[in-house]
DNA sequence: GCATGCGATTAACCTCGATCATGACGATTC
DNA sequence: GAATCGTCATGATCGAGGTTAATCGCATGC
């Protein structure tokens, strides 16, 4: 099914067969739509949220003239802008990164939902913010690690996604990103996040070619983000 | 009453007297907190939430050792902790900045909501969702902005947040923080704040004293984040 | 065959902001 | 009144990472 991967187990939270099949029900079409093409646009009034099948999607903020932050990446099995659905204008625009297939569903389906079956409502409800405790991460990585943490810590986090989505064994998946849409993710510029796999390629941690992450040392990787970052305080200012 | 600033007119989105008065009955008590207080830890279980009716509070991710960035800054009339209704399990610590005044919702009365009142469960979503759509564009802040655009940045979201919960003539508000707490929000370190607060002073843009922001310029100060940043990729890359 | 373009790579240079250190000032507490 | 603490302030130093620019490999199209 479609909606197969979508909440599968997050936190103990996952659909039963009945929820998953009013949720199935909901979707109207499904199309396949290549990669770097834009779903929606910042500002845009949206009757209709996006359910990721298969690819990687994301969302970022434009400033004018192509000075972009990614603010989430999306995995099959991501309700990717469901937060439309309350929201029904975006601040950001969501495109794919890769080829995609995406499930739309209406909100009119929602607004059903919500009036039948309040579990499954508070269930959507909590998929949005899962993304939301990601946007949080993210905030923590970009305050305060530095970055070979902030690139160390983005591989660690999707590779446990993708785990979780079935799509990594935990040792090298595909990402499809670019050195260009890290630097978008982690806040560089695109010669310094190749100066910094480079360093991560040397040092033995992992190595990105052609948008594929493969994991050589798990355990030191993982000690990255905690190793490399910034002090606010002094050090004496204990807490 | 209590819930009175809670979507206060926000993108079109109010409660009306029905919904206000029902929101208003969920809340089990009051009471009032001292600045810098703990209300919810890290990867506690609530069965309840906070709102905040007076006062700042703040959520936080800290690592160990005193290692801290900001996520949020709740203003009287946001309700901090709502997302803790579905998640339940809290990734970050919330806490007083200023002494706070806090009305304490159970969840029971949100399960009792949901069931009930499918329209005031989707603007509760809603407001969760606004929070989210405040982590983005702090993202941005954090990713593409240099130490003075990032101090600007925020004090003019917090102006205009302040202004809509009328707590703001947009000219100057109390926020009640220091220079440390600007440092945590903006991944900068105390000093660097310092300098940064200086210079906006010299320039005569606004001051910051005593918790106590100023806007002399405000025109001005509104340009400086779209003045300093970095740019990621080279300036030929046009999209 | 050549042109075009994207992505990765590397070098040279220099700025922003972290780090370290020190001190002033006011509000406490003893 | 002295000691302590929190906050603000400022100088000196230096390194991480931005900026600019050039090159290379590879794919695609004509």
């Amino acid at each position: 099914m479609l909606t197969d991967r979508f909440l599968r187990d997050r936190r103990g939270v996952s659909l039963d067969a009945g929820e998953r099949a009013r949720l199935e029900a909901a979707i109207s079409t499904t199309s396949t739509v290549e990669a770097r093409k834009i779903i929606a646009r910042a500002g845009q009034w949206l009757d209709q949220s996006t359910l990721l099948v298969e690819g990687i999607m994301s969302r970022y903020l434009d400033d004018r003239d192509g000075l972009r932050q990614l603010v989430a990446i999306h995995l099959p099995g991501d309700f990717v802008d469901l937060h439309a659905y309350p929201l029904k204008h975006l601040d950001h625009d969501v495109g794919t990164m890769t080829p995609a297939t995406i499930a739309i569903v209406p909100h009119v389906e929602l607004d059903a939902i919500t009036e039948e079956m309040p579990e499954l409502t508070r269930k959507l409800w909590f998929a949005t913010l899962l993304d939301a405790a990601i946007h949080r991460a993210w905030l923590f990585r970009l305050g305060r690690l530095d970055a070979i943490g902030r690139v160390a810590h983005f591989f660690c986090e999707t590779n446990v996604r993708l785990q979780s989505a079935g799509l990594s064994d935990g040792r090298q998946f595909t990402l499809g990103l670019t050195q260009a849409d890290v630097a978008e993710i982690c806040g560089l510029t695109t010669v310094h996040v190749n100066r910094v796999v480079r360093h991560l390629r040397e040092e033995g941690l992992c190595t990105f070619r052609n948008g594929k992450v493969e994991i050589l040392d798990a355990a030191k990787l993982a000690t990255i983000p905690h190793l490399r970052r910034f002090q606010t305080r002094g050090p004496a200012d204990d807490r």
